[in-house]
DNA sequence: AGATCTATATATAAGTG
DNA sequence: TCACTTATATATAGATC
């Protein structure tokens, strides 16, 4: 009888070329990740933060009792606080009411939908997507995000 | 024959009561969990710190690049372009390649094909569209092509 | 992007030295 | 507490939807 799948294969412990295979293992991976840091505190009473970047920029944490606690423990001596604490965010809430609205009078289109829709935690690697194209499209060869100073 | 061990047995996860377990338990799954944090930076290129304190008191800490680097990151929101990760996100070869196998699939979509594919002269406007992308959701007000110098 | 499935790789509970 | 063993529980790569 036919085999349905080759189950688990064996990988190598180093970066992974295909983006999508890497999305995809980031995502299980994490969630293992805080499964087993969740655990760890349960079974033995233990206090844990785990804090991690996707190689997009998210930035997704557990904590118990919570990542801050943990990190005033780690912290000894003086800590800097940040010089620079500015709030970056994408679109105010009154963007998205407004594009909502103009959603309704038939007045969208898929360039604006992708530009405003769905861009709580995705908007990112959206940003990123439109950057690659920028990139490509006009071979401009090290353009980032942090050349605007928005990030 | 004899079995040697009844091998792994299923315990639930709640606080263990007898501390010699505990303890067992914590020194493994503590090198567990900074093992998979270890894989998971390696994999998939990502900014990882774990803290663990056990019950006694003493703190654990693994970090890629460093736990401090990711802990200011995860404080502020801010990096340093330095160690920006997301630069290292970039289409391998590997990426090209499965495009083109989906593509041949009839798999593939505007979007991957305007992020992958080179672009022509003639796709000008949509790089215009993409930059409107860009300066809607980067709310940069007056983004142009010339200020990169390419036009 | 997320859920589900299969088969297999890996982690680990319990025991021993 | 550390190192090793065994048998089993769990995580997950790859594929599909």
């Amino acid at each position: 009888m036919e085999k349905k799948s080759r189950g688990r294969q064996k990988i190598a412990i180093e970066k992974i070329a295909k983006k999508k295979s890497l999305q995809v293992t980031f995502s299980k991976r994490r969630a293992g990740l805080f499964k087993k840091a969740r655990e760890l505190s349960t079974l033995c009473g233990a206090e844990v933060a785990v804090i991690v970047e996707s190689p997009a920029g998210k930035v997704f944490s557990f904590g118990n009792p919570s990542v801050d606690s943990v990190i005033h423990r780690y912290e000894t001596g003086d800590f800097c606080p940040q010089e620079d604490s500015r709030k970056k965010y994408l679109y105010s809430m009154e963007d998205l009411e407004e594009h909502k609205k103009e959603k309704a009078m038939g007045k969208s289109n898929w360039w604006e939908d992708l530009c405003v829709e769905n861009l709580g935690l995705e908007e990112l690697e959206e940003s990123m997507a439109a950057m690659q194209v920028l990139r490509n499209n006009l071979l401009i060869p090290n353009l980032t995000l942090d050349q605007f100073g928005v990030l």
